[in-house]
RNA sequence: GCGCCCGUAGCUCAGUUGGAUAGAGCGUCUGCCUUCUAAGCAGAGGGUCGGGAGUUCGAAUCUCCCCGGGCGCGCCA
């Protein structure tokens, strides 16, 4: 509502500049400090002032005195050194609010142009970590948000199948454990079976750190499974497969769900790269180096725009006179990671002429498919009804920001091949990583050596073992919640409860993870995770459950199933909203109204954070307005019908802004 | 060496198109449950926004320099 209004304001301000003094600018505006100074303030008269050679004050009064009514504006006025504010019709406002609230959502169209984001790609050869955590549960916030504003939203789950990581586990069961293929199938049916290669690739790690020469088991492994045969590729395939579905189960109980999993072997085995290698080399995006270190090799020429530490463009040839570029294809005639990734990214924008086949993998809780991608048409989806996966007009990657410069090249890739509108829509959300406290890592009983003991932080690491569990972090969660759970309501059902400890959880744990921005290093404890009070996802919830406590009270009391009566006028609105406690209510109802322009600039800035920010501000809003008026014993009918609008106005809204965070409210609390 | 990010209250962090008196949570201290759920609320205390210069009517925000910290720059993935 507050964005609509805004936008009114805007229009009807420049247009007024237009007419009255024939200039255009743009019309900035701002929320004011205090509200007594209204509710949207624009300083474009500072602005107008220097093109006019004006004060700005005397040119805000003129606008005031002369631009007429604005739908929904009660005045517009001059204040400060020529700010115009404008103070809002607060009954109008709230009657809108009302009548929009919960019906925001925009409907996706047919038609419209798709956008893949893809987020989680974990290795598949060990258990989820904290780390992995934050990704997922950012990039499932922003897919969700991106729905909600209209976005037909398709998510991907990368999985490196083929690489170094899967096959340092294969290594791990064939060399360190001499396991048959059949004694690895049945372990991976067990439940753990990732904290079982958890374990086992760290030491696999020091098995290879002990003897530099072990190395070269590794290097025949890889190769056997980038072939796609032997017990090697066999053994990758069965880990791989088994460790997903793992990672699929722990990310479905923080309600995370996937469209599409594209795998690297079928990338490769496809020859995607092919496809990708002729036309790059068709239209001049790569070219063989005939001479120099890179002789040999298929390159590509970076430009200022993929620098990850090049030179700018007035210095890209170098000291030795070369251009900066990017090998693309060894020398050996194998293409390297980033080649592999440009090829993939072809297809996401639908540009290459290439697709994998497909077959459904995995039913998500929701009830959504997760589709597998497919070597051969014989083990694909027959039935005619596979979705159409990719052809994505845009593509958000979620990915830690060290990754940042591979990401530039492939996007520079995309531009050489003068797709240079694609590359535009491709976006890197980078985000930092979660490392664990000093306390942390002690608590977890890990050794830190000598030269990392003065760092004020410990990384995580999947190669050596180090982090915190997804399942064992949410399993904590779980524990903790239940327990208040089952102390505040013995009465109720165990199923109940068990429901409402998963939520609390849930929500604790999303919120901890989407309340820093993205460029902010998480240092983890699990003081903090555990925490339920202040800034966190059950305060946010809390408030959910009192307001919809009292609509539950008023029923029970008046015998009415449904709001019978659940009208009012704006007239009326603005007998209470000017009353004297009407300044508090009203900043409810217009943070209550102001949900459209925080998901606008989340959006625009690509940060789920500023939600999450949101839901606190409005949950702590409300319950202030809570312990201020008693609002079931209130004496006035008109006045109680009022709160309670204003009420379930709030509930509606915190609703939509934490479903967007994939948080959900428990019954009771 | 080159590039990117960060430095805001005791601690952890918001403050993202430059805007009015720089905010929140935690922690500390003081109060509030015969009342719609105290996972809550009220109050107190806490700041050279790393330092300096510049641009601007206006700078935590933009530019430059310096200090401190992190990360990235492979014929690895």
């Amino acid at each position: 509502m507050y964005l609509e209004i805004v936008n009114r304001i805007r229009t009807a301000i420049a247009s007024h500049i237009r007419l009255a003094y024939g200039v255009e600018v743009k019309v900035l505006t701002e929320r004011p400090p205090r509200l007594e100074m209204g509710e949207v303030a624009s300083p474009v008269c500072f602005e107008l002032a220097k093109r006019l050679k004006k004060a700005p004050r005397v040119i805000a009064q003129e606008i005031v005195g002369s631009i007429g009514m604005i739908d929904g504006v009660a005045r517009l006025e001059v204040a400060g050194g020529g700010y115009l504010n404008a103070f809002l019709d607060r009954g109008l406002f709230f009657v809108a609010a009302l009548l929009a609230a919960g019906r925001e959502e925009r409907a996706i169209g047919a038609d419209s142009a798709k956008t893949i984001v893809e987020h989680t790609a974990i290795n598949p050869n060990k258990a989820a970590h904290i780390g992995h955590l934050r990704n997922a549960v950012l990039g499932d916030s922003f897919s969700r948000i991106l729905r909600y504003a209209g976005e037909r939203v398709e998510v991907q789950n990368y999985i490196d199948n083929t690489g170094v990581q899967v096959a340092d586990v294969v290594l791990g069961f064939l060399h360190l454990e001499k396991k048959s293929i059949e004694e690895v199938r049945r372990l991976s049916e067990a439940e753990k079976f990732d904290y079982y290669c958890w374990d086992l690739y760290a030491r696999v790690t020091v098995f290879l750190e002990e003897d530099k020469k072990r190395l070269d088991l590794r290097a025949d492994v890889l190769k056997k499974m980038e072939e796609g045969h032997g017990i090697e590729a066999e053994m990758a395939e069965l880990i791989s497969v088994a460790i997903v579905r793992c990672h699929l189960r722990t990310m479905d109980r923080l309600g995370i769900d996937y469209d599409l999993l594209p795998r690297e072997s079928e990338i490769l085995h496809l020859k995607f790269w092919d496809a990708a290698f002729a036309m790059l080399k068709e239209r001049e995006a790569i070219r063989l180096a005939t001479s120099g270190k890179n002789a040999g090799c298929w390159v590509m020429p970076l430009t200022e725009a993929a620098s990850g530490g090049e030179a700018a463009a007035d210095a890209s040839e170098d000291r030795d006179g070369e251009q900066d570029v990017k090998i693309i294809v060894r020398s050996t005639g194998t293409v390297t990671y980033v080649g592999k990734d440009i090829a993939f990214h072809l297809w996401k924008f639908g540009l290459l002429e290439r697709d994998f086949y497909y077959r459904p993998f995995y039913k998500h809780p929701s009830g959504r498919e997760a589709w597998i991608t497919s070597g051969t048409s014989g083990d694909a989806h027959s039935s005619g009804n596979t979705p159409e996966f990719g052809h994505a007009s845009s593509v958000y990657n979620v990915i830690d920001v060290r990754q940042a410069y591979p990401q530039q090249v492939v996007a520079a890739g995309l531009r050489a091949g003068g797709f240079d509108s694609q590359a535009d829509h491709l976006k890197h959300l980078a985000y930092d990583r979660v490392v664990l406290t000093p306390r942390c890592a002690a608590e977890l009983g890990y050794e830190i050596p000598a030269e990392d003991a003065k760092k004020q932080y410990v990384e995580i690491s999947g190669r050596k073992g180090q982090g915190v569990k997804a399942d064992d972090l949410i399993d904590k969660l779980m524990e903790a919640t239940r327990r208040e759970v089952d102390s505040r309501h013995p009465e109720s059902s165990a199923v109940e409860r068990e429901e409402n400890a998963r939520r609390i959880a849930v929500g604790a744990l999303r919120y901890f993870l989407l309340k820093f921005t993205r460029g902010t290093i998480i240092a983890f404890d699990f003081e903090d995770a555990l925490s339920f009070e202040g800034e966190t996802g059950p305060y946010c919830l809390y408030a959910i459950v009192r307001a919809r406590s009292i609509w539950r009270k008023e029923f029970e009391r008046s015998g009415e199933a449904e709001s019978a009566g659940a009208e009012i006028s704006a007239e009326t609105a603005n007998r209470f909203l000017s009353s004297p406690d009407g300044d508090s209510i009203w900043d409810l109802i217009l943070t209550a109204g102001s949900l459209g322009s925080q998901i606008e600039t989340a959006i625009a800035v690509q940060e789920p954070a500023f939600l999450a920010k949101y839901a606190f501000q409005l949950a702590q809003a409300f319950n202030l307005f809570y312990h201020k008026h008693r609002i079931l014993s209130e004496e006035d009918a008109a006045k109680k019908a009022f709160l309670l609008l204003v009420t379930s106005l709030v509930e509606r809204q915190l609703v939509a802004a934490l479903q967007l965070l994939g948080i959900e409210a428990p019954k009771e609390m």
